[in-house]
DNA sequence: TGAACATATGAGCAATTATTGATATGATTA
DNA sequence: TAATCATATCAATAATTGCTCATATGTTCA
C-alpha cells in the first residue's frame, strides 16, 4: 500500500506534490485555519515566562493582583496587563472582594495542560 | 529577581504581603526562572498558527520541506525558517534522503501535548 | 564538470508584544 | 464627603517575531 517516493514523484506530471502518499496521511487530521488560530492562542497564553509563573502561582489557590506582583517581583501594572491577556484568552477569571480582585484558573484543563507539559520538560 | 520563600514569609517589617496564607499555598509549586523560561519556550513553539499546522501535518507522517510548503500553501523559505525554530526547540528532527530533508516530530510527547490541547479547545 | 533541484540562511520590514510610568476608575473607610 | 487603597488602562518604547526577497549551500544526475 505504501508507494515509494521515487515512484510517486514520477507518477504525476504537472502536480507539484512531491510525496502524495505522505501528504495523504497528513491531510485528514489537519486543523482548519480557525482551529489552528485558536490552538495557537491557547499556547500563546503560556508562551511567556511571566505568564507561566502567573499560571503556576494560581495552580493551588486564588491570588489578588498585588499578591502576584509581590510574589513574582513585578510591577502591579505589568501583572495587571498580563492578567487581562489571560482573561481575554479565558484562562483565568476573577471575583471581586472589597478592594481586591482575586484571580483563579478557569478550570482544570489549564492545570492539566500545565502539569503535563511540565513533566514533559524532563525528557 | 525572585523573592525567596524564606525571606518573603518571615521578613514582616516593610514587606506588605496582602494574603500570606494564599501565598503560602502558591509558593511551594512555583517554577524557578529557568523552568519558567523552558516551559515558555515549549509553548512558544506552538504559539503560532503556522507552526501549529506544521506540527499537525507531522502528527502521522514525516514530510519534506516542499511537501509542507505545498500543503500549507506557504513559501519554502517561510516553512524552512519555522522548521529551524522548531528544530532549535527540539520539537522536530529530520533525516536526509537524496535532495530531500524529511522532518518528523521528535517524540510522542509533542504529539500527546498537541492532541490533549486540541481536545481542550471544545470546552 | 555543470545544470537543476531541494533546502538553508541573511538582511530587512511590518506587525506584535512586554514592560514601564502616569493616570483613571472603582471600592472602602475615616 | 474626601482620602486612600486596589486595580485597570493609556501612551510610549524597546524588543521580538513572521514573513519576503535574495542568495548560499548541498545533493543528484546528465
Amino acid at each position: 500500500m505504501i508507494i515509494s517516493p521515487e515512484l510517486a514523484a514520477k507518477d504525476c506530471c504537472d502536480e507539484q506534490e512531491t510525496h502524495p502518499d505522505l501528504l495523504a496521511k497528513a491531510i485528514p487530521d489537519l486543523p482548519d485555519e480557525n482551529e489552528a488560530s485558536r490552538l495557537a492562542d491557547l499556547f500563546k497564553a503560556l508562551a511567556d515566562p511571566t505568564r507561566v509563573r502567573i499560571i503556576a502561582a494560581l495552580l493551588h489557590t486564588e491570588l489578588c493582583v498585588d499578591d502576584l506582583a509581590n510574589l513574582l517581583d513585578m510591577s502591579q501594572s505589568a501583572i495587571s496587563h498580563q492578567l487581562r491577556l489571560l482573561r481575554n484568552l479565558h484562562l483565568v477569571q476573577f471575583r471581586r472582594s472589597g478592594k481586591h480582585a482575586f484571580y483563579r484558573l478557569v478550570d482544570d484543563h489549564v492545570r492539566d495542560l500545565f502539569k503535563r507539559s511540565r513533566e514533559h520538560l524532563d525528557c
